[in-house]
DNA sequence: TATAATATTGAATGAGTGTTCAATATATTT
DNA sequence: AAATATATTGAACACTCATTCAATATTATA
């Protein structure tokens, strides 16, 4: 029961200075102003999070948490076929459903602060190591991709998937955006028609 | 004269926020901790920037000016050449000459504010469309690319670079960095090699 | 040389920071 | 019901923050 209260307290916490930080952004988020937010007195956050390091680290769980569920689409389909068309990757991969997962501004916010700690530095690697295998698992269950080298090849498709939300969120004209985004999707379009496997 | 001291402060000012931003994060960096840096009072660097917010915008700037220096090597080429061969390109783009230009966490930590500034986000653009623009005139001088359309050949190289840098700052072990590096370098070449146009 | 403009200093401001601590309330275990 | 553990409160801490201001030093202009 305790154990509830705490875990529940803790996420609410997490979530407060997640959201305040899409707001002010996360170096403007200090405890006092969660505190405020929350109603609750700072010293009740310092007692679930006794640094704002670790709520720094907690946060950062939260939101990679959150990345992972970019699959969900695929899974699902994949509980009624057997295997997933490109389309459905490629679509899936671009969709703007991925911006509504979480915010970029705190996400790269964050990824900002692995070049100065190795700890958040191992766990956004983890992560993308961990979404480029469930793709190439994905791609493994279609026949098409039989004979292809599916590691190096979904390493090839994320570059470009991240490269193109990196390049495409300085964007707001709709015309623009949506142009380039064509031009994206085509890219990994074209890698996965590659016939030949990919040399070492 | 007076206009001399005036901009010499100002780099000097710049350069030492960028500096200490590099060891202790631009969010840590404050205006007390440049003065004690340079010996100068906090008074001296608000006479400058009068608020830390142009500070910054300042520093933007300034990273964003070292950031175009990528192209020197090509430039150099192209003195004496008429034409720049695909490998100078890639290597170039791929070469960490580049880290060296720029610091990568304060780099990300300044695209962070795109998401809650506009201003910032539009010089990051224009710097973004820049390289772009370069790259396409580089390509437009090498006669293997006739027929293709370069600013879209162009869009889709960076593509691969900028996603190429986020993800492999990750990474510090040397084997896995460079066996990556070589895997979306082969993804440049190939995309230099297509034989069609790209559709629209 | 006198005047005006800019450069530089140092002290002070109030607001906000992360964090600590002792006291109290609530729940769990004995 | 008593004892123990956890949850919650509110006040206080020393410190840092960006910014302001009046005073002084230096340089440029008239």
């Amino acid at each position: 029961m305790k154990e509830r209260i705490s875990t529940a307290r803790k996420r609410e916490i997490v979530e407060g200075f997640y959201n305040l930080s899409i707001v002010n952004g996360l170096e403007n988020t200090s405890i006092a102003k969660i505190g405020k937010h929350l109603d609750m007195p700072p010293s009740l956050i310092m007692h679930y999070f006794p640094t704002r390091e670790i709520l720094i680290s907690n946060l950062i769980d939260y939101i990679l948490e959150k990345y992972l569920l970019i699959y969900q689409p695929i899974i699902k389909d994949l509980e009624q076929n057997e295997s997933v068309d490109a389309s459905l990757i490629v679509e899936t991969l671009f969709s703007r459903n991925w911006n509504l997962l979480f915010d970029d501004g705190v996400f790269y916010s964050c990824y900002a602060l692995i070049f100065r700690n190795d700890k958040i530095k191992k766990e956004y690697r983890i992560l993308h190591e961990k979404l480029r295998e469930s793709l190439k698992e994905i791609l493994d269950k279609n026949k098409e991709m039989e004979g292809k080298d599916t590691a190096v090849l979904a390493e090839q498709i994320f570059i470009v998937v991240e490269g193109a939300y990196y390049y495409l969120s300085m964007f707001d004209d709709e015309a623009a955006y949506s142009q380039k985004v064509t031009y994206f999707k085509n890219q990994v379009y074209d890698l996965l028609r590659k016939k030949e496997a990919q040399l070492l």
